[in-house]
DNA sequence: ATTCTCCTTGTTATGTTGTAACGCTGATGG
DNA sequence: CCATCAGCGTTACAACATAACAAGGAGAAT
């Protein structure tokens, strides 16, 4: 066991579950579930945490897979369409989704200390910015929502302000 | 009149207002609003869309206003922090608040089409993102809420899927 | 008014993140 | 067995962002 996402888990078998997931899924829809795209999302899993997409290139070079930028972008391109990782737009990285197909609408609780992510969900279609799209015709197809602030390891080690 | 953000407004009179407002709030609090500054809120909030860094830059350099990186990325930091810009993240680009210090946890619709931004309001931490992070113990001190989709007119110019 | 201090501005240089384009290869389907 | 096409690897470059330093100017203290 070890301390992730600020709570505990197993994260052999979570790391194995997410793998057989995305296996099945990829199996069920005719996509090609590559060695390169698997060595990179079993990285993202390893990791459990947002990778800057040059630090999954350098996994890769020390791995002999290919050492330029778009090795790793098109990877973690193909990851993120179908759903098995979630890129973080504040940090500009990549991060294992845990529930793959489960949340449709993924949120993320962001340290600005630890730069620590935990995912969670949200249904911003439902409150007031979905109102809002209503009221403007506008039609939301994805959602970006990252809360940024302190996890309680790091407000505990005391960086309150 | 002009069509901006989905909605009709007055344009000229929406720039009269947010920068007096920016003025005020600056004078209250002893802030420094300088020329440069002034003059990027006001690129900002004439042109009424998202700007890159870049993009603002190449306005001051035009008017002969120093033509280096920092010189944009430090007005914008100026405005972001204090309410008057707020950062796209998901295209890294700046856009005019209309609202100044009226809306604490302002969201925003992003067409995928026309890249136009509308600005309105959520309120994240009520909902499900609210109790994930209460359970966590996260602390939240500033949301990210970006909906990605397609505006009226876009969808009115055909280009649904 | 003079000096001091601190914030702002401008610069050079560099770091980080992301993509366009092209040729090769190997899997898949006829 | 061959044609096709998705994926991979490469080179080269574009876009976004910041570190560090020198110089200028506003405001406060005396």
């Amino acid at each position: 066991m070890k301390q992730v996402g600020f709570a505990q888990h197993d994260h052999d078998a979570c790391i194995a579950r997410a793998m057989a997931s995305a296996e099945a899924y990829c199996a069920d829809n005719q996509l090609r579930f590559t060695p390169a795209r698997r060595r990179v999302l079993e990285i993202l899993l390893e990791e459990h945490r947002a990778l800057g997409a040059y630090e999954v290139l350098e996994r890769l070079k020390q791995e002999g897979r290919g050492s330029q930028p778009p090795v790793a972008y098109r990877c973690l391109d193909f990851l993120v369409t179908h759903g098995f990782v979630h890129r973080i737009e504040r940090l500009n990285a990549f991060i294992a989704c845990l529930q793959p197909h489960a949340n449709h609408f993924p949120a993320f609780l962001i340290c600005r200390v630890c730069d620590s992510v935990a995912e969670t969900t949200s249904s911003p279609s439902k409150g007031l910015l979905g109102s809002a799209a209503k009221a403007a015709g506008f039609v939301i197809e994805q959602t970006v929502v990252e809360a940024v602030g302190i996890c309680p390891d790091c407000r505990d080690s005391g960086v309150p302000s």
